[in-house]
DNA sequence: CTTCCACCGGAAGTACCGGTAA
DNA sequence: TTACCGGTACTTCCGGTGGAAG
């Protein structure tokens, strides 16, 4: 028998300790949201107006990462539509993540694709798929609702044009009308907007908090009692989780390290989740993440971050932007490339920033200058661990430690 | 007090790409 | 096929700017 059939058998003969891992997924959302009585009452009492035949207000919804934020919305949602249908009210909504629909056109074509339109990816102009979009409407519903999740993505790349085009298509529409959710867990997010999208935006604001340790726990053991077999873990482990993840009130992060604790002790043979497995949890689950973000960065940005590494590994002097321009040219030209323009290393440096791979501060030499002062927020080896899998980074690497002089 | 360094960061422009419609 | 559309990735241009040196 092959090494890969073995896997195989003995995943299909082994005990799990899940009885059904989906409960512990980002995309599960319970009928039941513990603790998030309260916000779901007022959501559902703004947009219930729509069973009364009348717009809800537009409504803006703010809190931290994994306060239920988009859980709340889209259960409310799921059952408002359900209701909808049966009463023959025309309502749909669109629910758009515009971590993934950052563009105003591609938010559109999600809307319009939302409502059943075959819109192609690119191609058309923007108003077009405008008036698709409005005839649809007008011949199909009474309502529409769109989601925007995570709107300062969308915001900070292509501004809120399309946000200001959908709060004045109310008034060109006759048998619809449009309402707006913005969804987002960046406090500065007001700051970005134009003062009449911001106001007509926010008619309604829902506020969430991050959740306390008990309440996380109250989390995963609703979760707990559906993705795991009966008895198999320790009400101890699910303690520990949800104490590391009541840091940051995280209840995406507190399920995560559940699941992933559990897949830990299925790999390791265990019959039992212990604490043990959640304490090794949290670290993979950590360098899971600052994984995830630094493999699917752009090339060139990875080789910044090389050159970040590689300064940061031989320099006991801060790092600065120029020095970082020159290994970073010194890289380029190893590999045969074209310099890069001092202020596009900037953007680089500014998306390394909010990814929380480095931090900066802008510091004045006085007549020797002014700069940004660039350290790294993850261990160096990290980095180095995860860049020089790949043969050519590995290469590179030790040339650079080798050969580079701060200069 | 003025200078001036070594950048910062907004705005606009260029080049190329994959796509549509006629 | 051609004219046009929007996305992406980058460049060019340029008006700032904190504070030690002069």
């Amino acid at each position: 028998m092959s090494v890969l059939d073995e896997l195989f058998e003995q995943a299909l003969s082994k005990k799990s300790v899940f009885r059904d891992k989906k409960y512990l997924s980002v995309d599960y959302i319970p009928d039941e949201l513990p603790h998030r009585e309260e916000e779901i009452l007022r959501l559902a009492n703004i947009l219930v107006s729509i069973l009364r035949d009348s717009r809800p207000s537009n409504i803006f919804e703010y809190g931290p990462v994994g306060t239920g934020k988009t859980a709340v919305t889209k259960l409310v949602l799921k059952k408002l539509s359900e209701k909808a249908e049966k009463a023959g009210i025309r309502f749909r909504y669109a629910y758009i993540n515009c971590r993934f629909f950052r563009t105003n056109y591609r938010a559109l074509v999600k809307v319009a694709m939302e409502l059943g339109l075959r819109i192609p990816r690119t191609g058309l102009p923007v108003d077009v798929i405008l008036s698709l979009i409005t005839r649809k409407l007008e011949e199909n519903y009474r309502f529409l609702l769109v989601v925007f999740d995570e709107i300062d993505w969308l915001v900070k790349y292509s501004g809120d044009d399309i946000l200001y085009q959908f709060t004045r298509l109310n008034s060109e529409l006759n048998k619809s009308e449009i309402s707006l959710i913005g969804i987002t867990n960046d406090t500065r997010f007001r700051e970005y907007l134009d003062a009449r999208v911001l106001s007509s935006l926010s008619e309604e604001t829902v506020v969430f908090q991050p959740y306390n340790q008990e309440q996380l726990y109250d989390i995963l053991l609703q979760r707990a009692r559906l993705a795991f077999r009966e008895g198999v873990i320790d009400d101890e482990a699910i303690r520990y989780a949800a104490a590391i993840a009541a840091r940051d009130g995280d209840a995406r992060r507190a399920i995560d390290l559940l699941r992933v604790a559990g897949e830990i002790a299925d790999r390791s043979g265990d019959f039992k989740v212990t604490v043990d497995h959640v304490v090794q949890a949290s670290e993979e689950v950590e360098r899971n993440i600052i994984r995830e973000i630094i493999s699917i960065l752009p090339p060139n940005q990875q080789l910044l971050l090389l050159a970040i590494a590689g300064l940061s590994k031989l320099s006991r002097n801060k790092i600065t932007t120029g020095k970082v321009k020159h290994v970073f040219d010194w890289i380029l030209s190893q590999i045969g490339k074209q310099p890069i323009t001092l202020r596009r290393i900037n953007d680089y440096l500014a998306e390394l920033e909010t990814l929380g791979i480095i931090s900066s501060t802008i510091v004045s030499f006085g007549r020797h200058g002014r700069t940004r002062i660039i350290k790294l927020e993850i261990p160096v080896e990290i980095i180095e661990n995860i860049l020089t899998k790949d043969p050519l980074y590995s290469e590179l690497y030790s040339e650079l430690i080798r050969t580079i002089i701060s200069p």
